[in-house]
DNA sequence: GCCAAGTATGTTAGCGTTAACGGTTGTAGG
DNA sequence: CCTACAACCGTTAACGCTAACATACTTGGC
């Protein structure tokens, strides 16, 4: 089962031409279903092109045309499970337009993002949906350039470079507080990611900070992690801070994951929630779902961004705007069984 | 912060060429590190080249040298976690060979398969990563003309078109399945996925069946599921079948998600684990390390296996062949908490 | 002072495809 | 029978870049 030795020359327009006894360009025609070709040449075509087994050269079609039709999606991370869920609403959206969309992957940093834009770029896409809106000068400078739609998503607080699909971290992070005064909870523990590169979490507990001080209230404490499996540094913060500051009544997690973590440990150790201790994590995980006790948690609104998204890259953006289109959404909180009612 | 309104002509190493004063050989030369070029025209170029903005058109430089740096990674969902893991250690293997890989996902689904390898080959990539033995006849025949290194990964068990790299699920069911019944277990069950498209979870049941009629042994009850959370539906599922089925003493999950559903349904409801009660799952996923009880499960040697396919596509692999390499890991079980020691 | 052997740059000819236009039929209408 | 206009198919010239070769300048050895 080796590949095959005869290192046959490639196969190319050509050949299919002359298998079927046309021109090149009726050939092209016939691949692409463009212009007139009569039923029986465009049979002949096929059939010459499906019995040689010819795959067109994209390359040279996009360098001819001056059109490709790839969507480059960069993202932070593919284990975060958030980005998956958006990459996959973008692909969906993106099915029946003859876009595609191709991911790049930064690891949160900001070079790896400029490494990644200028590969993609150099593709030239036909647009581009990049999560966040903080970027190295260069980055910023390559999306102006580009010539095309470029969308940042996720996060709206800042300046943006052309259009912007996402939720207000900051916002969302101060509602999360008001809902948690409002639920009578008074002594506040933060625990989050040590990423000084994960500008929405920043954001978040920046915006949660702001919701209690609004209320007087200071955070008691805070915690953070870098690395690992989310689940387990959960639990383990939540036992270190709890150790550390037993009087505090109320845990809020920068994500689901490390939050179901610490839900799990207060089980575990007979911890009455959501009377004595609150939980809250952020993110709307459905992985999560089948944990007995429901995390509060909030929606980020992920598919519907992935969606928005697409719309503005193919054109279909209900707005008909060409571009700097900004589009907020609202996440909801979904108080779970972590909270306790008044 | 809208798009530029003077849609400029796109830059073109004829710019950078006249910004500096040199030929477009030479600024081709400069911007790939190759050939001879003096400190001078180097610096001038760089120069010239960083003020414009240029991004160089890889399009047409594919065209020209015959050569494109991507791989292509073709597998059939993000949203398992088993994929994107395998990816990024592809990824990371990759990392400074000059080679990028590029991700196509299939959904399990044959159609989609081909229609995304037809896409990534019309890209002509340096080489193909993808999941899985299993192809339609035209993929195998897209593959097999390609005439550049394909490594099929994850599974073994069939016959390979050039490099196979992963693990037999047949006989890591089988293995499984001997544990089990050397650690007393007699009344055992099985929850999986319904996907026909799943050859992996189809084989492990397989192998595992045999396994179990080796010592005279019938699976008690079986059930399936599609869709929705697994973590929920493993719950649900262990319900349904310890509902109708009280007197089993083991479950055998297809994967280590719904395991867990299944191994907090049997907390919740104060089943004896491992004692009364054994459960195995498959994939040794590092999310769940943070359960308060660690699922028995069996390794499926992910990192490796996108190391290894990714040695290969590169030609650093150690055997120094040329194609035709089948590399079978060896799964390793993990007893976990949840199968009793005898 | 002349040639050999670099070193640094330029020139030419594609790479495989498609846009744009040109030609050749056939067919209908006057 | 001639024109008008489709319908069909071919020819030519890019697209932006790089491989391969060619050319101009050095430098040093005798």
């Amino acid at each position: 089962m080796s590949r095959p030795i005869e290192t046959r020359r490639p196969l190319t327009l050509r050949d299919v031409s002359e298998a079927s006894g046309v021109s090149e360009m009726t050939v092209s025609r016939v691949l692409r279903n463009r212009g007139d070709v009569s039923d029986a040449t465009r049979e002949k075509v096929l059939q010459a092109a499906k019995a040689l087994g010819y795959v067109p050269n994209k390359i040279a079609g996009a360098l001819a045309s001056q059109r490709v039709n790839l969507v480059a999606v960069i993202i932070p991370s593919l284990s975060n499970l958030v980005f998956p869920k958006v990459l996959s609403s973008v692909s969906d959206e993106l099915e029946d337009t003859g876009l595609q969309p191709v991911v790049g992957v930064t690891n949160y940093s900001p070079e790896k993002e400029e490494q990644v834009l200028y590969e993609m770029l150099s593709w030239r896409p036909s647009g581009v949906i990049i999560a966040g809106v903080e970027h190295t000068p260069a980055s910023r400078a390559m999306l102006q350039n580009a010539g095309i739609p470029v969308v940042e998503i996720m996060d709206v607080d800042g300046e943006g470079i052309d259009s912007v699909v996402g939720i207000s971290h900051r916002r969302a992070g101060l509602h999360m507080a008001e809902a948690i005064i409002a639920a009578g909870y008074r002594k506040i523990g933060f625990l989050g990611t040590k990423m000084p590169e994960d500008h929405r979490a920043r954001k978040r507990l920046e915006g949660f900070k702001e919701g209690l001080a609004k209320a007087g209230i200071e955070l008691a404490d805070t915690e953070f992690y870098a690395g690992g499996s989310a689940l387990a540094k959960g639990r383990e913060m939540t036992e270190t801070m709890l150790k550390r500051s037993p009087d505090l009544d109320f845990l809020y997690y920068s994500n689901d994951m490390i939050g179901a973590g610490g839900l799990l440990w207060c089980l575990d150790n007979g911890i009455d929630v959501p009377n004595k201790m609150g939980l809250a994590g952020f993110n709307g995980l459905e992985l999560l779902d089948g944990l007995s006790v429901r995390l509060a948690t909030m929606n980020a609104c992920r598919a519907e961004i992935g969606r928005k998204a697409a719309q503005i890259i193919s054109g279909r953006s209900q707005s008909g705007m060409i571009g700097g289109e900004v589009i907020e959404l609202e996440p909801t909180l979904d108080p779970g069984d972590t909270i306790r009612k008044r």
